[in-house]
DNA sequence: CCGGGCATCACACCTATGTATAGGCGGCCG
DNA sequence: CGGCCGCCTATACATAGGTGTGATGCCCGG
């Protein structure tokens, strides 16, 4: 099943410095946001896959490894959360470096409280977006491999804009088997319209590209 | 007509200091790029129109205007042409201010030669790709403005997806008036078959909205 | 005042699409 | 081995889409 995305988000700490833990988690309970803190970033990855919306707050200097490290690592584990960086020594490059794989902000400690609270709601609220998106987009793929191979195929030439009599003769099969796998992909897709499936396959060709490499 | 983008790159450079001016355009000599350089923000926003590919470097601090603030002017009046900032005395959070507002890069004078070239070359690269979708955006709203408003209708109609019996009631006119104007809509776009005129209407749709409000 | 663009509609004809019915072939799993 | 599933095909019918011819009325600018 999809998502339902209506629980309330997590706000993950990690910080090695167990004070500065508990001064975000107090500070983020005063506005009613939960929080989990973990002391390294191997805490967190072996930790937490938690489904629910939320964010990052980490510090760039972590006992274990380099907080941009850790914000490629996420990426590359296809963990979208956004992060909200803080570092009591960084300088400009750090953080340029930082915002341009993605971090949602970049706080020099100390921050003041209404700045880290800004930066964590921002992020919340990216990943609720992001969330949406992500959410639509497996369900399509989750119908779409319902598919047979062949409908696949058929639904993915036909939403070229080829007609079906086209699709055969690249196919090297007949037109009323192309009519046959073409509703069929209609019916398993859930498009009403030839313009819904369309859409539909426009949406699932970035995704399609990822696996087929 | 539309654009052709074949020239070679220009980088503006605006920078109260003449000899950083000098320094910078040297720099890009050297790997052949052209560069115009700039004294005043206001300098170059009264200058250069140019429909060059290319980007802007400038310093933060300019006499006239504050660097982040020319920013924000800059994609106020519809100019998305990339920009590499760079500062003598800047902090992390005028850094983060920048990249948030879609800053290339922020480099912290002094910088390496090398570092200010290969912010510049993927600001040159971010221009050219930016440009080819403006282009072709801008093409297709071209050709939809020629359209009748009663084709403008029609193909917004038909592209969610509805039949033209459909699309008819919906307009309170005929089947086959709907028909003809279908048929003089995908002639006017372009469009060879109804799928493409489909992602023609998703393409044109954030257009759209942007003018009506 | 006339030509042209716009919008409307009708009739006719052809093609494309959608679906139902019915059947053949091969592979896989219990 | 006997189904079941995927894949293929055919005939037939109904509906939707696309185009041409012809025609009416409106409005605007030359």
């Amino acid at each position: 099943m999809r998502q339902a995305t209506n629980e309330k988000p997590l706000v993950h700490v990690i910080d090695d410095d167990a004070s500065m833990r508990g001064a975000l988690e107090g500070l983020f309970d005063s506005v009613g946001l939960q929080t989990q803190t973990y002391a390294t970033a191997k805490d967190f990855l072996s930790a937490s896959l938690s489904e629910r919306p939320g964010c990052i707050v980490l510090d760039v200097r972590l006992p274990d490894m380099n907080g941009l490290e850790f914000q490629t690592r996420l990426v590359q584990t296809g963990i979208g959360i956004p992060v909200v960086m803080m570092t009591g020594y960084g300088d400009i490059p750090m953080s340029v470096h930082a915002m341009k794989h993605g971090a949602v902000d970049f706080l020099p400690k100390p921050f003041r409280d209404q700045d880290m609270l800004d930066a964590v709601m921002a992020a919340i609220e990216r990943d609720r977006q992001r969330r949406v998106v992500e959410n639509d987009d497996s369900l399509l793929k989750e119908r779409f491999e319902t598919l047979s191979p062949r409908e696949q195929e058929v639904m993915l030439l036909v939403t070229t804009g080829k007609m079906n009599k086209q699709v055969a003769g690249d196919l090297g099969i007949s037109e009323i088997t192309v009519k046959i796998h073409r509703g069929a992909a209609m019916h398993k897709m859930g498009a009403r319209t030839y313009a819904e499936l369309v859409r539909m396959a426009d949406a699932l060709k970035p995704k399609l590209g990822k696996l087929g490499r």
